[in-house]
DNA sequence: TATAGTACTTGACATTACCAAGTAGTTGGT
DNA sequence: ACCAACTACTTGGTAATGTCAAGTACTATA
């Protein structure tokens, strides 16, 4: 799969995913990874990068399977970002949808 | 519009746009331009690397209207290359539609 | 106690888009 | 003849984000 389209968009679906219910990295790893291929070294530091932009809060639950893990929590901020972000992939994949299927109709 | 969104498919636009007929620069940053956002720095460094990677070819034209044009020719590379391109992009887009899709009817 | 699976972190790197500035040819008005 | 506006292309520095690889550490189980 060609990586650069999914810059941005990953984002979108961790925040998705999140927004459905409190998630940890690992779990996420997982989750994103039915959608697109992505890898840890990816996911860690995005969750970091939208905790620090106040979209996530994060808290430690202990796991009977391993060492303990940090859950993400979705802020109101998040929510809106999401949104947003959302309603923008969605435009933009129309219009370039739009543009692909009128240059074949040529 | 979020510049993320953008990687990878602006290939996929300027190779599309001159699949249909060969176009100068200036000409592919107006057409580019009517899908998505884009400048001039951005159209000419993609097209020096799709020429390089042998997927263009060029030829100049004097214009009535200014300075030569150097227009682009897509070669046979080109035309699988952009078929495949599309194919994965295609594709992509289904996929992170069809999630966005899923989690919304939970 | 060794191994596998779970869980997170980090640093160096690659790719691609943006911004800004510069060069240069042509046309049209004064 | 000169200047502004438009056409056309180039380049150098920067920002954003994903990849790879390696490392740390906890738990369960054979």
């Amino acid at each position: 799969m060609n990586a650069q389209f999914k810059k941005g968009v990953l984002e979108l679906i961790v925040l998705e995913s999140v927004r459905q219910k409190d998630m940890y990295g690992y779990e996420l790893v997982e989750e994103v990874s039915k959608v697109v291929d992505v890898n840890e070294g990816t996911i860690y530091p995005l969750l970091k990068r939208l905790t620090n932009e106040r979209y996530f809060e994060t808290y430690l639950r202990e796991s009977t399977e391993g060492p303990p893990r940090k859950y993400y929590h979705l802020t109101v901020a998040g929510i809106l970002y999401r949104d947003q972000l959302e309603a923008e992939w969605m435009e933009f994949a129309d219009r370039v949808g739009a543009f692909l299927k009128e240059q074949k109709e040529r």
